[in-house]
DNA sequence: TCCAGTCTTTCATATTTATGCAAAATAGCT
DNA sequence: AGCTATTTTGCATAAATATGAAAGACTGGA
């Protein structure tokens, strides 16, 4: 299967840089040795759905659509809420301790919020584990988090 | 204030109206005797921050940023929880009662999120009087505030 | 294997969107 | 009012994106 393995990688550089236009699609994954032109980048935004924000410091950029960002967030929100147990932090790491059964649902939850700051999560029945970027990254993954937590 | 007032227009074309390309803006900017060229609304676009969805039928619509909607949202239910007293309602009407004081801001944050069944709301003091599109529509309204209400 | 049907990609290009620059409008001064 | 600085706009066009049509790949039979 091409094309997904293709919308995989695309969904990792969403949350990885900052993507402008979908020519740097196109040399970001020939940088992984993909090859595409625009016009197939321009039908995969289409069937996935990003759209190209206006940022705030004057430029744009790719990003996951609105419907989907806010479902996916509520969806983390409710397994937040159910299953939280517990959690702590250390380096660039944060791990959450969950109800059993728990763990994947919400790796994978946090993985599709595509957060910025998160490098990568794993997760087993009970505990995710969220690598984050830096430092930095992981008190503001922490944040996050607790708000989520916090409802608001 | 030129510039301001035609951004109210866009964001109230926004929500009456699929809209697919800038020059359907134009278009309809100028059906509303407000004269502009695509550059201003690409601009406009940009400092709205609006996006261009590519919607699940194939085609593609202008809508509000990701942010801003959750945002939005989140007040709306916050005020909601906080205000709420009752409501009633009737015909294409939907009439919320809150507590002294919260009304125009209640019905400022349903304005702001540009909700599709929605054509118009009036607030006092403590009541918000919302009128939909149709007899449909007021009931599709009522789930969504009721799953505000709800928290979720 | 060979074929028909389906899906995916590229190429070429049409369409759409963004922007540099000059002109016009607007806002503050005095 | 008259002048200057700032903001906003249109024009022209560059840049970016979308898409028809043809070619290539893949699939599941016969």
């Amino acid at each position: 299967m091409k094309k997904q393995e293709r919308q995989r990688y695309i969904k990792r550089l969403l949350s990885s840089r900052e993507i402008e236009r979908q020519e740097d699609f196109v040399s970001l994954l020939r940088a992984e040795n993909i090859d595409v032109t625009q016009a197939t980048i321009s039908r995969d935004i289409k069937d996935m759905q990003l759209v190209k924000v206006p940022s705030a410091t004057g430029g744009y950029h790719y990003s996951m659509p609105v419907q989907k960002k806010m479902d996916t967030e509520k969806k983390l929100k409710r397994t937040l809420k159910d299953a939280y147990v517990s959690y702590a932090t250390q380096d660039k790491f944060v791990l959450i301790k969950v109800l059993p059964g728990n763990g994947p649902a919400l790796a994978s939850l946090i993985e599709d919020m595509h957060y910025e700051h998160v490098f990568g999560t794993v997760g087993d029945d009970s505990t995710v584990l969220i690598i984050c970027k830096s430092l930095d990254a992981t008190l503001e993954l922490q944040q996050t988090l607790q708000r989520l937590l916090s409802d608001n």
